[in-house]
DNA sequence: AACGTCACGCTTTTT
DNA sequence: GCGTGACGTT
């Protein structure tokens, strides 16, 4: 038992990594180590079971766990780590696609169209495939079209039942968008995975040649596979073949992105002979962090259970911070954030705030400027999504697929060069009557007759540019080189420099820093070391740059050092912070309004209080959890209940005096409920009975009773008039004085 | 081609 | 309450 890979894993860890032949899932709690039995996995396969490193296939979902796991296993392997195939389930299916690109149906160079492509693609194949455009929304179509690709379905798979002619059209949609992607040599996300399966199910050979090749696969984050994901590895990893997944249902936060949380929980269904390994030590946070967080996540039906233990103390209670509002709510979190770093108990770089909506970060971005708190929200995108970024990297991938008609169309005029919409129509009328790309219909543009001379001469130019452009695409021995003369080229530096504004400035030397972000790619790409066995296809520097960037958001999610870190709860997962403050606890925010609304399935709830989970978890130390009696939303002021996840864990978690809070009116404790909660069992916030319905045969007693209005707030009954819930109260509204309203819409308190 | 104005609608966003 | 997209005006 000295081997340095086993010596400091838990037993269950250790089972996991030295488990022998076949599928295995491990249901690894938040906390509980999950990469390190990956990682240990791994090198336990290459270096104690000479299994060759090519033939290992790790994927994960995000580039930066990608990024991690491979320094891990450098570190642990040294060199022969290098031939390990260790990529995000998007890369890995683009390197195979690029290799068997002709067997897929696809050109090797093939561009990888990101969301605005695509939507731009939908709108073009509204236009053009005969459907009514006013009958449906580009948005919403390309969101079906996403949905039935991480289903799996290509158009002619997508069952249409009679009668449903608005899913009709959408499917027509949906099969010219796959013939416009194809004409541009293009494919969007979706089709990265969709293609591959289709490719694996319809030719044996190669199929077998990958099953042949990965004799050992392995896949992280499991709960977030979708459809295609699982069919990809299914077809893969047939039954018995030695398939490891790890995850934790407990953490499925993308359902609405296509992750299937069955996938995880009926494992064994599909892999009967599966092994299940389940990591329930957390090496993260504090006992009571873990019992509130397993008090909310236990209230989900459809989950494997578990619960997880720390051997480390329980550690301080639970705090709640309420405010008036959210600007009250933003001060008091920054407030905190100062006494912590005085009192000498965190450091900035040890704090995160996480809410639930993006909208909510400007306020608190506001209050902790207004400290002098140093911050950085964590988004993770940004650069790559700036209009001149964007605008650059079409010129980019057009030097490499001039067919690309969506990166053709977004430069045709950028910078502006006299070739308006009206002349743009004119072509793409012109090119998908002939069924040819907009860059073939340039060749000639005397043959579009609808063009005035002014025009055709015009396009000419332009094409002249983009055949100038290809040929310094095709001669460039490195990626920053083709840049800059795309740069000099296209007009585009020049463009901005003569608008001579602060913002021109600024767009410029954005696109000087897509150069220096090419010449980093370049120092890289050359020390990389290259195996025969690599997957990745050997690619020019310029178009492994492209891919590099199409694949990559952004260099990812940084957690500033020296800086409280900002972010959704959904950006939260995987990171960890030894102090926590998850804001807009309230019933409407956290959990989201839509998951609230009774037409929404039972599962939304479900996903939001697993996200709750994910919140939890983060914490190491303490964790802060905020509400605001007030906020606004959608330009208007409400007042939404404190969150039921508030509600749910036991009272004597939390570091207040109830009483207190009691007398403040902020909680709403109801004396029947009081009761309950005296006895030992009842949580802090009930709010489980119908407040709307508690009036019933009690109105005459109301008077002076506190009471909730989602729209005037805290009030008290002055006067009662009638019964039940019909009946009209006066009352006394803390923000608008006195007004009118029906029982019904009132939260007593 | 550039600008104005109006209406809408509105989580989360690994790739 | 704010940004986006669709339309209309100069």
């Amino acid at each position: 038992m000295s081997d340095p890979l086993l010596a400091d894993l838990n037993s269950p860890q250790r089972e996991a990594v030295l488990h022998g032949e076949g599928p295995l899932l491990v249901l690894a709690g938040a906390g509980s180590g999950k990469t390190r039995v990956i990682t240990r996995r791994v090198a336990h396969l290459v270096s104690r079971r000479s299994v060759a490193p090519w033939r290992v296939l790790a994927v994960t979902f995000t580039n930066k766990a990608a990024g991690e796991m491979r320094d891990r296993l450098s570190t642990l392997l040294g060199p022969e780590a290098v031939d390990l195939v260790v990529s995000t389930f998007h890369s890995s299916a683009a390197m195979v696609l690029r290799r068997e690109a002709e067997a897929a149906g696809l050109s090797r160079s093939f561009v990888i169209y990101d969301e605005g492509d695509q939507m731009q693609l939908v709108r073009r194949a509204i236009r053009e495939s005969g459907v009514d455009p006013s009958a449906v929304n580009a948005r919403d179509v390309l969101w079906r079209i996403d949905v039935e690709k991480n289903a799996g379905r290509t158009p002619d798979q997508v069952r249409v039942p009679p009668h449903q002619s608005r899913l009709a059209q959408t499917v027509a949609v949906y099969r010219k968008y796959q013939q416009l992607l194809r004409a541009a040599n293009a494919v969007d996300f979706g089709d990265l995975l969709l293609l591959l399966v289709e490719l694996f199910r319809r030719d044996e050979a190669t199929r077998e040649k990958y099953r042949r090749r990965f004799e050992h696969v392995l896949v992280d984050e499991f709960q977030d596979t979708n459809a295609v994901q699982y069919e990809l590895l299914k077809l893969l990893a047939p039954p018995g073949a030695n398939l490891v997944v790890v995850g934790d249902d407990d953490q499925s936060i993308y359902r609405w992105r296509g992750a299937e949380v069955g996938n995880i929980l009926g494992f064994r269904d599909q892999y009967p002979t599966a092994k299940v390994v389940t990591l329930e030590q957390n090496y993260r946070s504090d006992q009571t962090i873990l019992d509130a967080a397993h008090a909310v996540i236990s209230r989900n039906e459809r989950r494997m259970p578990k619960k997880l233990w720390t051997a480390r103390p329980r550690g301080e209670l639970l705090d709640l911070l309420i405010s008036r509002d959210e600007r009250g709510e933003a001060q008091e979190v920054a407030r905190r954030i100062q006494d912590l770093r005085r009192e000498g108990i965190a450091d900035y770089h040890g704090v995160a705030v996480f809410y639930r909506t993006n909208a909510q970060s400007r306020v608190l971005e506001e209050a902790l400027r207004l400290a002098r708190i140093p911050y950085a929200v964590v988004s993770g995108r940004s650069f790559y999504e700036r209009a001149e970024v964007k605008d650059a990297c079409a010129y980019l991938r057009l030097m490499v697929n001039p067919r690309s008609d969506a990166d053709l169309l977004r430069v045709i005029n950028t910078p502006p060069r006299g070739i308006g919409d009206t002349t743009v129509e004119r072509l793409t009328d012109y090119s998908a009557a002939q069924g040819v790309s907009a860059y073939e219909a340039i060749a000639d543009p005397e043959r579009i007759e609808s063009l005035g001379k002014a025009a055709v001469r015009r396009l000419k130019s332009f094409r002249e540019l983009v055949d100038q452009l290809c040929e310094t695409g095709r001669m460039a021995n490195d990626a920053a080189g083709a840049v800059e003369r795309m740069l000099l080229a296209s007009g585009m530096v020049e463009a901005y420099q003569i608008e001579g504004t602060p913002e021109a400035t600024g767009r410029a030397e954005n696109l000087r820093e897509l150069q220096g972000a090419a010449s980093e790619f370049d120092l890289q790409f050359a020390a990389q070391p290259k195996s025969k066995e690599s997957l990745s296809p050997e690619l020019p520097p310029l178009q492994a740059f492209l891919e590099r960037i199409s694949l990559l958001g952004e260099a990812d999610g940084e957690v500033g050092e020296g800086k409280v870190s900002l972010m959704t709860l959904h950006a939260a997962k995987g990171l960890e912070f030894d102090m926590v403050f998850i804001t807009g606890m309230e019933d409407g925010v956290f959990p989201h309004a839509r998951a609230l609304d009774s037409s929404a399935g039972a599962e939304e709830m479900a996903e939001e209080r697993r996200l709750c989970y994910v919140g939890f978890t983060r914490a190491r130390r303490r964790l802060f959890l905020s509400l605001a009696q007030g906020r606004a939303l959608y330009g208007e002021l409400k007042f939404n209940p404190p969150s039921r996840f508030l509600s749910e864990v036991p009272r004597e978690l939390f570091g207040f005096e109830e009483e207190a809070l009691v007398q403040r009116q902020v909680l709403a404790v109801p004396p029947r409920v009081r009761r309950r909660a005296e006895e030992g069992e009842g949580p802090v916030i009930d709010r489980s009975y119908d407040q709307r319905t508690d009036f019933d045969g009690e109105a005459e007693g109301a008077r002076g009773i506190r009471v909730r209005h989602s729209q005037f707030g805290m009030g008290v009954v002055v006067q009662v008039d009638g019964r039940g819930p019909n009946a009209k109260l006066t009352v006394e509204f803390e923000s608008v004085g006195p007004k009118r309203v029906l029982a019904r819409f009132l939260e007593p308190l």
